[in-house]
DNA sequence: CCGGACGCCTGTCGGC
DNA sequence: TGCCGACAGGCGTCCG
């Protein structure tokens, strides 16, 4: 579910709430996770203060002074900060009780996402050690991508969505992205010429950073952590647009798949 | 090394 | 109305 801007939208909505706060309980519903939530959290979490947040790639990294906690909201993942009393729904896996009655509460029917503690430098870990650059950092650039394209054949859709090339593009804004910057997702990444790459590196930054200023896409189910949704879908020029005339007046957009994902793009503006 | 397919889960939606 | 398949915002792993 939740792409770069869905997951920094969360990280602002509830650092507020409880950076710098004492966790009082920990709760564990459900351990089955993509992996196991670790047995001991509990007494890893309880008496200590969180000392700050952060997000890297898709990851939301709780530190505190003696570890990191690891959270990944997978595909339908979400973290709500509400009072303890607030009756739970069938899919909180996760409750951290901070001081202050503020409870940071995990939901994720699919189950695909992540509780882990690292002890440790947290970007040592093994999920975020090889992780690609922030795609809105300065690291991110034509130069750089240039050099990872010349030697990839695949399309550059699947290119960009790799994590190991520049992390947070995931399958929405991969393919708004490929719409702005004019280049066809289904494109052999090395055959693009710098300038088109050029082209995209910037289109993927506006594309996150609106999302982000519209606090992301909502689809279906995606809400903050005040439980309110994400403005960014009326921004969407071609995801989930089917058959809907683009906006270049030049033909209507259409739905393929590319490594089994959906993907949305105008055959007459995109090339 | 690269590229593509698979699997992990539950919920929802459209077609019959 | 009910059933059934397709599909969903991610990503580690496996195989050729």
């Amino acid at each position: 579910m939740p792409e770069l801007p869905e997951v920094e939208t969360t990280l602002r909505g509830i650092a507020p709430h409880i950076d710098g706060r004492n966790v009082v309980a920990v709760h564990v519903h459900d351990s089955r996770l993509r992996w196991p939530v670790p047995a001991d959290l509990p007494e890893k979490l309880v008496g200590h203060k969180l000392l700050g947040l952060e997000r890297r790639a898709k990851y939301l990294l709780l530190h505190f002074r003696h570890g990191t906690l690891i959270l990944h909201l997978g595909m339908s993942g979400s973290l709500r900060v509400v009072d303890p009393s607030h009756p739970r729904t069938p899919h909180d896996h996760l409750e951290i009780i901070f001081s202050g009655r503020r409870c940071l509460r995990l939901r994720d029917p699919r189950r695909f996402g992540a509780a882990l503690w690292t002890e440790g430098e947290a970007t040592a870990h093994q999920l975020l050690c090889a992780l690609g650059p922030e795609p809105l950092s300065d690291s991110f650039d034509v130069d750089y991508l240039h050099a990872i394209t010349r030697q990839r054949r695949a399309p550059i859709k699947n290119v960009i969505m790799d994590g190991h090339v520049v992390v947070g593009v995931g399958n929405i804004y991969a393919s708004e992205s490929l719409h702005m910057a004019g280049i066809h997702p289904a494109r052999s990444a090395h055959r693009i010429a710098p300038a088109r790459l050029a082209r995209l590196v910037v289109a993927i930054k506006e594309v996150l950073a609106d999302a982000i200023a519209s606090g992301g896409t909502t689809l279906r189910d995606f809400t903050d952590a005040q439980g309110k949704p994400g403005y960014f879908r009326h921004h969407l020029r071609v995801y989930d647009r089917e058959n809907l005339p683009c906006e270049c007046g030049r033909g209507s957009i259409r739905r393929s798949v590319l490594g089994q994902r959906a993907t949305y793009f105008c055959p007459a503006c995109q090339r």
